[in-house]
RNA sequence: UGCCCUGUAGCUCAAUUGGCAGAGCGCCUGGCUCUGGACCAGGAGGUUCCAGGUUCGAAUCCUGGCGGGGCAACCA
């Protein structure tokens, strides 16, 4: 099976992080699907993280639906959603949540608001309230409803949960800044007026919350540690806290926000998956080219195929997309060992053997399974004079590196003799129709090696002992990656192609029907399952066979040419730098810093007194550079006059590390620490080199340890790789756990290296 | 144009939190084989987006720039 490595990625490091910090003492999480279609390969991706996290933490897992729209959701893919979650395989016990249940704490928290002036009900129309919000650039502007009284609103909001306005008249809104940089945060909506039949509620209500207003809180309610969401979500975050703490509850959920999954070359819009199923492009949602979960499973993908895709391709912050041929290894490496291996002749072309005594028929036995794979059990291939090859294995005129048939060449049958090919009858179309080919008596499989070398190797099946099926093979529902403009342009026209006459040896028959194969040199396929009272069994695809033959088409992966991600354009780009106004140009001269740090200092306020004070005892470069990398970095959002220590404080730690007193890593350390207690520097310094290991004789202990340890690397360092001097000194300093003076290392290590390599 | 997120091998991700830039997939070569599969061995592929800075040491910290994505639904 794939890496067992168990996955590192930023969600696992902050629940560890929580874990072990005792912010959380178990982990709760959630997957949240709403219910308006259908689960995909994307979903897929969520829920495996969700479930797989609670496991791994021993935590649990709620499935939550996400039911407060009521116009677009309905009890069928409340269903469906189940059956496809079971059928990959989570459980999640008695956790079964939704958030249309929450409704009536939803309310009473919304007059909780309300009566803290922090909610109105606004009567404006749609299109001004979405005119009044501003541009990106623009502030917004306040509603006329905005400073009604709360017992107003109060009445109010009451008026409209008792139906007395129509669809569209009021809103609840939340009382936050409608000139906030981030749009969300621009009094959102958190009611709108919606006469609808529910389909878990039904008539009770006819106000609904919005995802902003409902999900959070639904989170706090069921005690979720960890709410998992996709990157789109990220500046809803915002809203997500202020809700919370406009609350004031306990519960304490987090939104962390993750990149959901593309798949090239597939459509994963819900908007345009419907269109696809409306306009009859596939055969509804289990289309086995279809990314959805029920097309996945009539394709005959296991679930087990799925997750682990889906854990081998990461949790990350980066938009990215991945190519289908990741997915195709995985299914195919959970077939591998499962698929017992059988003939079948997609596209069947008749072959005589000229010199097969009559009408005999040998029954030749075939193991289901190849060497390499443990398992036993074999079935009888009948063999006559007349069989069918695949027509794609014989050429006439052969491509370079052919290892099939061709007039006059050699090949085996799988299982069976070498034949050669002595004659090709074609119609008046120059179509050829049969093939004349020798039987070479003696050269069965298993039998000694003759000295005939055959082309290669190709699979059969006899044209009296085998049946009729219809092969249905899929590729890609798009031609291109991913739908540029218009979506009907591109689609792949040869996304399904169907083998009507295509013939299966007998064994098949007595084969339960879910049972899956792989067809020799074919792929995996099994029964479809909608089609068993079809007249000819109908067979699919699951996914082909790597295929080391095949010019590439256009879904496989870019060429290296193809690929210049524009590396020479961001090199054209040189960082132009903007001008300085005169008073900048004026400081830069005075301070004489370069002109980064110095305006890093110049733009923050109160920096420049804070240096020219510093400075005053203190080498001026020096000051400038620590101010500007470590100083007004750490200081975030409080300001200067706010440190618990002053300029000369900060001089006299300047000078600590000018006069090499402590390392930089020490100094760091150091200040780190004066933020916190605002000591001197030079006590705290000392008590922190205290803890370090400094004398000599243990550090070349360390150091002697390292060099035994990697005798391989002094090897090479002796051999002229100085660089790994470097490697050296950080693996000392690893052991002392960063304690100790690296220079003090490197003369101590460079001393040793010396010695043992001299 | 405001705010937020994000740039590591062709693709997807790692890198013990400042210490040798690695893995899987894909690709190429060889071996094995009665599957152009699987398996085994090896290989190519990197200016860690760019330019500066801090440091004994930077993919990682700082400044600036460039590229990509998201946000202005009475959807979620």
């Amino acid at each position: 099976m794939n890496t067992s490595s168990t996955p590192s990625d930023f969600l696992r490091t902050i629940i560890s992080r929580d874990l072990a910090q005792g912010n959380i003492s178990d982990v709760v999480v959630r997957f949240p699907p709403e219910p308006n279609g259908y689960l995909h390969i994307g979903h897929a991706k969520s829920s495996t993280l969700n479930f797989g996290l609670a496991a791994e933490y021993g935590g649990r897992c709620h499935l939550r639906f996400d039911d407060t729209n009521p116009e677009t959701e309905d009890q069928i893919y409340v269903d469906s959603i189940k059956q496809d979650l079971r059928w990959l395989g989570f459980d999640w016990g008695e956790h079964e949540y939704y958030a249309s249940d929450y409704f009536e704490t939803l309310f009473e928290w919304a007059c909780q608001l309300i009566n803290k002036g922090l909610a109105y009900v606004d009567d404006s129309q749609e299109n001004l309230i979405r005119l009044m919000r501003g541009g990106v650039t623009t502030p917004g502007v306040h509603s006329e409803f905005r400073d009604r009284s709360p017992e107003e609103n109060l009445e109010l909001f009451h008026a409209m949960r008792s139906g007395e306005f129509q669809d569209g008249s009021r809103v609840l809104r939340a009382k936050i800044d409608m000139s906030h940089p981030n749009m969300k945060m621009r009094d959102p909506l958190m009611y709108r007026i919606r006469h609808a039949t529910h389909y878990r509620q039904g008539d009770q209500w006819c106000i609904y919350p919005f995802y902003d207003w409902a999900h959070g809180q639904s989170d706090a309610i069921e005690g979720v540690t960890h709410s998992i969401c996709t990157l789109e979500f990220s500046t809803n975050r915002i809203l997500y806290d202020w809700y919370l703490d406009a609350l004031e509850i306990s519960a304490r959920p987090r939104q962390y926000e993750f990149a959901r999954l593309n798949l090239d070359y597939h459509v994963t819009s819900k908007r345009r998956l419907i269109s696809l199923v409306q306009e009859h492009v596939v055969d509804g949602w289990s289309d086995p080219r279809m990314p959805t979960l029920a097309g996945l499973r009539r394709r005959g993908v296991r679930p087990e195929a799925i997750r682990s895709f889906c854990q081998s391709i990461g949790t990350t912050r980066v938009d990215s997309s991945h190519h289908p041929s990741l997915l195709d290894h995985h299914i195919r490496e959970d077939l591998n060992h499962l698929a017992p291996r059988i003939h079948c002749v997609q596209d069947p072309l008749p072959v005589t053997l000229s010199n097969w005594p009559n009408d005999h028929v040998e029954s030749l036995s075939a193991p289901y399974w190849p060497h390499d794979i443990p398992r036993e059990g074999s079935r009888t291939l009948p063999f006559s004079g007349e069989l069918f090859i695949e027509r794609g294995d014989f050429s006439e005129d052969p491509p370079k590196g052919f290892k099939r048939l061709t007039p006059g060449g050699i090949v085996r049958l799988r299982h069976a003799y070498m034949i050669r090919c002595t004659n090709v009858e074609k119609d008046d179309h120059g179509h050829v129709t049969r093939l004349v080919c020798e039987w070479i008596e003696g050269t069965q499989s298993g039998t000694k090696d003759s000295d005939l070398k055959p082309k290669g190797t190709i699979h059969w099946v006899d044209v009296h002992n085998s049946s009729e099926a219809i092969v249905r093979v899929y590729q890609q529902l798009l031609s291109v990656p991913s739908v540029e403009d218009d979506l009907w342009s591109s689609l792949n026209p040869f996304s399904l192609i169907e083998h009507r006459h295509a013939r299966m040896e007998p064994s098949v028959t007595q084969d339960s029907l879910d049972q899956r194969y792989q067809f020799v040199r074919l792929g995996y396929y099994w029964r479809d399952g909608t089609c068993a009272d079809s007249e000819k069994p109908i067979f699919n695809c699951i996914v082909a066979l790597r295929d080391s033959s095949v010019k590439k088409d256009a879904s496989s992966q870019p060429s290296q040419t193809q690929v210049v991600k524009d590396k020479t354009l961001q090199k054209k780009s040189t960082a132009d730098q903007r001008p300085l106004t005169p008073n900048e140009e004026q400081w830069l001269r005075r301070s004489g810093l370069n002109r980064a740090v110095g305006l890093a200092i110049y733009g923050v306020s109160e920096a420049v007194a804070f240096f020219d004070a510093a400075s005053a005892s203190a080498p001026r470069v020096s000051v400038g550079n620590w101010m500007a990398n470590h100083l007004l970095p750490a200081l975030k959002d409080q300001s200067i006059s706010d440190l618990p220590f002053g300029p000369n404080e900060f001089a006299e730690l300047v000078q600590l590390a000018d006069r090499e007193i402590g390392s930089a890593h020490e100094i760091r350390e150091t200040l780190k620490r004066m933020f916190d207690t605002g000591e001197h520097p030079a006590v705290l310094l000392s008590t922190i080199q205290e803890s370090f290991v400094s004398d000599p004789e243990t550090l070349k202990e360390i150091a002697l340890e390292v060099l035994h340890e990697y005798e391989d690397r002094v090897e090479a360092y002796a051999n002229g790789k100085v660089g790994l001097l470097g490697f050296f000194i950080g693996q000392v300093m690893r052991r002392v756990h960063g304690h100790a003076n690296p220079k003090l290392i490197q003369e101590i290590v460079s001393q040793e290296l010396a010695r043992m390599t001299s």
